[in-house]
DNA sequence: AATACTTGCAACCGCGCCACA
DNA sequence: CTGTGGCGCGGTTGCAAGTAT
């Protein structure tokens, strides 16, 4: 269609912002919020199109940003994450709050990318570049492209359930301002809410943004697939088992308490990967979660663009896969791919270095999937006093 | 001291998604 | 259903500051 971009309008500046044009631009935000971006420029005052305004805003002035050096917990989370989600900055930049997408892609390109190559671990796969090398057989690389799958679906998944339990705090809050002028809603305590509701809300989010086909409902969430209400019934029981699985104790913080009380499967994900020898455990996959995974007979339909996005088209070749094997084997099976080491390998300090070859048996690479996996899920489990995620 | 090269970061660009008419 | 405008995202560029020669 051809729209022309916005900054092709002459007159407008481009370029480095001055301090009064940031000061202009703070200043009207400030006393009026930005409400269109394409109209602030003119009612701000400003010679710049809204999207130069917009960038400014997110990217500089906005109040919450924090400036400065990463530190080495916001390092590891980058990694971590970028190993769950690829170059999707701003989604990993939702688990930094403070942080900009550009800043985070930033200091990716300029200081985690290198020191990751320098390691001998390849910033895009997050694997040992050696590992190519293993790959030569059809086995290997038929494993490793299942793993890719899962990795894509989890991520998938994950940013789903983010996107799910952020919406619901969001519901929550509306909820908890409009039931506390009408005297106090039922059960939600007004200091915070308790897991169940917190999930009940976003269980109503799902049920209010999931289609309901038949006698399943597909949900953007991905994995879960119901095949009544009282199913769903159950999934809310499940999130109150969780959360005594905490010790049913008060959470100090209310991000971390709807977090995990809202992801049961997270949690149980915790579960398996902590307690158990290998990452994931059908047990730990399967059963521990309430609803069953439909994916052997239920067409599985993705309704969010950024599931599709990040998916990148291989549902149906991962159905097939979970079809066929499962989790579990799948893991164990492709764990002569992955053996990639996020941390303590410094200086090439995995055992995979020059070529698997050498010093792979299937033990050790069963070890460093397993570690590899531990890395990237203890970022998603990790406690709020250890994380900035959760 | 001058120049070349490298690094870090702010800003721009183009594309895709979504809401709405 | 389709076209359009607004917005957000990821990739890229350009420039200033720092470092090496």
């Amino acid at each position: 269609m051809g729209r022309s971009p916005c900054c092709d309008k002459v007159g407008l500046k481009k370029g480095p912002w001055t301090p009064e044009e940031d000061q202009k631009l703070l200043a009207y935000i400030e006393e009026h919020g930005h409400g269109s971006w394409r109209a602030l420029p003119a009612k701000a005052g400003l010679q710049r199109c809204g999207k130069s305004c917009r960038l400014r805003w997110t990217n500089y002035l906005r109040p919450d940003i924090k400036r400065g050096k990463f530190s080495l917990q916001e390092e590891q989370t980058i990694i971590q994450l970028h190993a769950l989600l690829g170059n999707r900055w701003s989604a990993i930049a939702n688990h930094l709050p403070k942080r900009t997408d550009n800043e985070i892609k930033n200091y990716w390109n300029t200081h985690l990318k290198k020191r990751l190559a320098k390691m001998g671990i390849d910033p895009v796969t997050h694997k040992p570049k050696s590992d190519t090398l293993l790959s030569r057989d059809g086995q290997s690389n038929k494993s490793a492209a299942k793993l890719s799958h899962m990795a894509q679906w989890e991520s998938a998944r994950l940013e789903a359930e983010v996107r799910l339990v952020r919406e619901s705090k969001l519901r929550s809050h509306s909820f908890k301002q409009s039931s506390s002028g009408g005297g106090g809603g039922g059960g939600i305590s007004s200091s915070g809410f308790s897991s169940a509701s917190t999930f009940a809300a976003s269980g109503q989010l799902l049920a209010k943004t999931t289609r309901i086909g038949g006698d399943h409902l597909e949900s953007p969430t991905s994995t879960l697939t119901f095949s009544d209400n009282s199913k769903q019934q159950q999934m809310t029981e499940f999130v109150g088992t969780s959360s005594d699985q905490q010790g049913g104790t008060i959470i100090k913080d209310e991000s971390e308490h709807d977090w995990k009380s809202s992801m049961p499967n997270l949690g149980e994900f915790k579960e398996s990967v902590g307690s158990h020898t290998l990452p994931f455990t059908s047990t730990g996959f399967h059963h521990d979660i309430p609803m069953s995974m439909s994916l052997e007979t239920t067409p599985w339909t993705i309704h969010d663009s950024r599931i599709k996005t990040s998916m990148g088209g291989h549902c149906s070749s991962l159905e097939n896969d979970i079809e066929a094997e499962g989790f579990t084997e799948l893991l164990l099976n492709s764990s002569g791919e992955q053996s990639g080491l996020l941390e303590g390998s410094g200086g090439g300090g995995g055992n995979s270095e020059n070529g698997g070859e050498s010093g792979g048996s299937s033990r050790d690479y069963l070890e460093d999937n397993k570690n590899y996996w531990n890395s990237i899920l203890n970022l998603v489990n990790s406690s709020p006093s250890d994380s900035p995620l959760f």
